[in-house]
DNA sequence: TTAAACTTTCAAAAATAAATGAAAGTATTT
DNA sequence: AAATACTTTCATTTATTTTTGAAAGTTTAA
C-alpha cells in the first residue's frame, strides 16, 4: 500500500471510529489528519485536503483545541494560523480520558447519587429493583471514575508497566 | 423525590449517556426501563411507558437481546414474549465491554496492523510522523485489547477486588 | 382451515446532527 | 483611515439517523 492510500484510509478509519463513539466524524478525521503530519497545518491546509468548507474546519479545529488535543501555532513574520497536534498516543488517551470524564461521567455520577436517595417502602418491587440497580451502577461509576481519576494522574510508563504487567 | 419521579430521571439520564457513547438513545432507554423493572416487561408496556411505536420497541428489544443484556422470557400458558434485563452492574459492563470490542476495537487493530505495514523512506518526514504516529496507537490499542480482553474473562470480584486495591 | 393473537419488516416520514458559505468581525499593514 | 489578510459566526441547507405504522409474517387454538 501507498503511503498516500494509508494516509487516507487511516482518516477515515480514524473517523469511523470516532462516529462509533460519539465523537463528530469531520473531528476525528481532522484529528487524523494533524496526527501523520509532521508539521502544523493551516485551516486552508485542512480545508483542501478533507475537502471541507471554511466554517466547518474553522469550528472543528477550536473543538479539538477544546478537547486539548491541538494547538495553535504562530510562525515569525506570518499572520496565518498553523494547526499542530499532539501526537504522543498516550497522551491523546489519557486528555480523551480526562475530558469524557469532566464531560460526562462527572454529571451522571451527580445525578446517580441523587437519585440513590429517592425513599420508599421496602416491600415494594419497584423501589426494591430501583434502589438496588441505581446503588450498583453508582457504586460501578465510582470505581471507573477512581480508574481515570489514576490514569490521568499517571505517568507515560503507567500504561505500558503496571497495568500491562498486571494483566500480560 | 417521588420514586415515580426518579424513574423517570434514571431513564432519561441513562438515555443521554448513551446517546453521548454513540448508542441509540431509545435503546439506552429501554434498558433502563428494564433495569428498574422487578418483572419481565411485555412489547407493549415498552411502547405505552416510553411513547415509542411497535416497531420501535420490537427492534431495540431485538438489538438489546443481540447486545446480551436483554433475554426473552414466556410465561407458562400465555403467548406473549416478555422481556427481562440482567441487572448485575458487572455483568452489563463487560458485556457492553465484550460487544464493543468485537464491533470496534477488534476491526480497527486489524486496519492498523495493515497500516503498519506501509513502506517507505525513513527520510520522508510525512512517512516517518505517519509509522510512528500508527505504531504507536496500534501498542495502545494492543493494551486496550488485552486489558479487555482480562476484564470480559475476569469474575465479578475482579473490578471490586485488585483494582480497587491498586488504585486506591 | 381459518380466525385470532401476537411479532416482524421496511418504505416513508420525522427528527436530529452536521456542513455550507456569505457576511460580519478582528487585527495588521500601508 | 482605509485597504488587506485573515478568522469567526450563524441562518440556511444538506446529510444522517431514528421512528413510525400499516402490511406481511408467524404461531397457536378453535
Amino acid at each position: 500500500m501507498e503511503l498516500a492510500e494509508a494516509r487516507l484510509k487511516f482518516i477515515e478509519t480514524w473517523g469511523k471510529l470516532g462516529s462509533e463513539w460519539g465523537i463528530n466524524r469531520t473531528m476525528a478525521q481532522v484529528h487524523a489528519l494533524l496526527l501523520i503530519s509532521p508539521e502544523a497545518l493551516t485551516t486552508e491546509d485542512v480545508m483542501g485536503t478533507l475537502s471541507i468548507s471554511r466554517g466547518n474546519a474553522n469550528m472543528t479545529l477550536r473543538d479539538l483545541i477544546n478537547w486539548g488535543l491541538v494547538e495553535k501555532q504562530h510562525k515569525a513574520g506570518e499572520r496565518k494560523e498553523y494547526f499542530f497536534a499532539d501526537k504522543d498516543a498516550w497522551n491523546i488517551a489519557r486528555q480523551v480520558a480526562r475530558e469524557r470524564k469532566k464531560r460526562e461521567l462527572d454529571p451522571m455520577m451527580k445525578v446517580l447519587s441523587e437519585l440513590s436517595q429517592v425513599r420508599g417502602d421496602d416491600k415494594d418491587a419497584n423501589y426494591k429493583t430501583f434502589k438496588t440497580s441505581v446503588t450498583d451502577i453508582s457504586k460501578l461509576a465510582a470505581n471507573v471514575n477512581k480508574t481515570l481519576d489514576t490514569m490521568i494522574k499517571a505517568e507515560e510508563n503507567w500504561f505500558w508497566g503496571s497495568i500491562f504487567k498486571l494483566f500480560k
